[in-house]
DNA sequence: ACTCGTTTCGAACGAACGTTCGAATTATCT
DNA sequence: AGATAATTCGAACGTTCGTTCGAAACGAGT
């Protein structure tokens, strides 16, 4: 019986990046969590019906059981996949650069490009945070906050090096506010690319957080 | 029939600020958003069930239709109130500061001690921005249209008085960002109270959108 | 051509959904 | 107290939901 190897069987990467994924069945599943992600995206996760997901992928509502065991199961291996290639390319990326601005820089493109280039799968991560139930829920959450103290460390890093005063948790926090907001406004035929927007941001940012050592908890 | 009715006979204001409202009828209705508005920041207006609100407000699931004529439109009426008394309360606020700066940060201020003092409120608002259809959806939009304007226009003054350069949508779009963030994140038990954590945004704002002026589309 | 494991599907399940209706209850006024 | 209007409710409506099942179709190896 397939479903019950699902988990294990998803292997390393799925979407047109790089090389075609081993097996006849994570290809078929890639392309299927790819045409949820869509519906995802547009309708929500709650909004989203098994019958809206069979149409979009042009597979039966029954024939869809056979890769995965649940409807939140799906929102599950979409949003895991998504965050773990985030992180992944960050640290690859992050390995180039040793000055802490630089690195904060590299952080904030690095979120904006995958962003943008990924829209729906990070409109459902973002929008769909709390959807997901106990056990699948802390999974994602472990990433989620690998992710974070990855950010804080960087603007510890910062501070040190330039004898700063903040609080890294209201910088961090406004700064992914900042970035996870895009989803609601981004429009590529009017706004600029990922490199122009990250340079924007990181110039909004770390200029507001160097200067005056004023603000303090 | 009272249904008919609903849309002309909500009056001025509802919540526990101050004076009862006029009719039994909007007072009753006022209940019934205000227990509607937790449900649905918990929820999710997709995933909230009629049944669920009926619970919450203790009232039969047939009774809820002498109040509102379908689901949409009593999340409507929740994102419609909200919104008009925030950007009520930011006019007056308003009219006594005539410094360009001071305006922003009454508008940060503002923003951020209603999201904070109505969290439920703010997150039906912000995350469930596009689950309304045509009519109401376009009236909704149009108050936050001018909501956005408003801020366009408190950081146009700012750098015509300044000089400043800097994407003007951006920036706004970026701060909206920041604050609109808060509410997959603040826990009145560890963070900042409204008033300094308007201190901290509005540092962390201003210093990042003053200064160096390279910052150019 | 036959076999065997993998993949797909039509049809149906019970549960939950938003909404409606007519009757019952309650408040208001003479 | 009785009459009228405002409010509430139980029960049901037709639909859609997520999921399951057994059989049909397909792929690769002999």
């Amino acid at each position: 019986m397939a479903t019950v190897s699902t988990t294990a069987r998803i292997s390393a990467q799925r979407r047109g990046t790089a090389s075609p994924p081993a097996t006849r069945f994570d290809r078929r599943l890639g392309e299927i969590l790819d045409h949820a992600t869509d519906v995802f995206c547009k309708k929500g996760y709650e909004g989203a019906s098994m019958r809206d997901l069979s149409r979009a992928s042009g597979m039966s509502l029954a024939g869809l059981y056979y890769y995965f065991q649940s409807k939140e199961r799906l929102l599950f291996l979409i949003q895991k996949h998504t965050f773990t290639t985030i992180v992944e390319r960050l640290k690859a990326r992050l390995e180039d650069v040793s000055d802490p601005e630089g690195r904060v820089r590299i952080f904030i493109f690095n979120h904006l490009e995958y962003f943008l280039s990924n829209q729906a799968a990070m409109k459902v991560l973002s929008h769909e945070d709390d959807a997901l139930k106990n056990g699948s829920a802390s999974e994602v959450a472990a990433i989620k906050r690998e992710y974070y103290r990855i950010c804080v460390g960087l603007l510890d890093e910062l501070k040190r090096e330039r004898g700063l005063q903040f609080s890294t948790r209201i910088a961090v926090l406004s700064l992914f506010g900042m970035m996870n907001w895009i989803y609601t406004w981004h429009n590529p035929k009017v706004d600029a690319d990922a490199d122009e927007l990250a340079r924007q941001m990181s110039d909004l940012f770390l200029r507001g957080v160097m200067n005056g050592a004023k603000t303090r908890r």
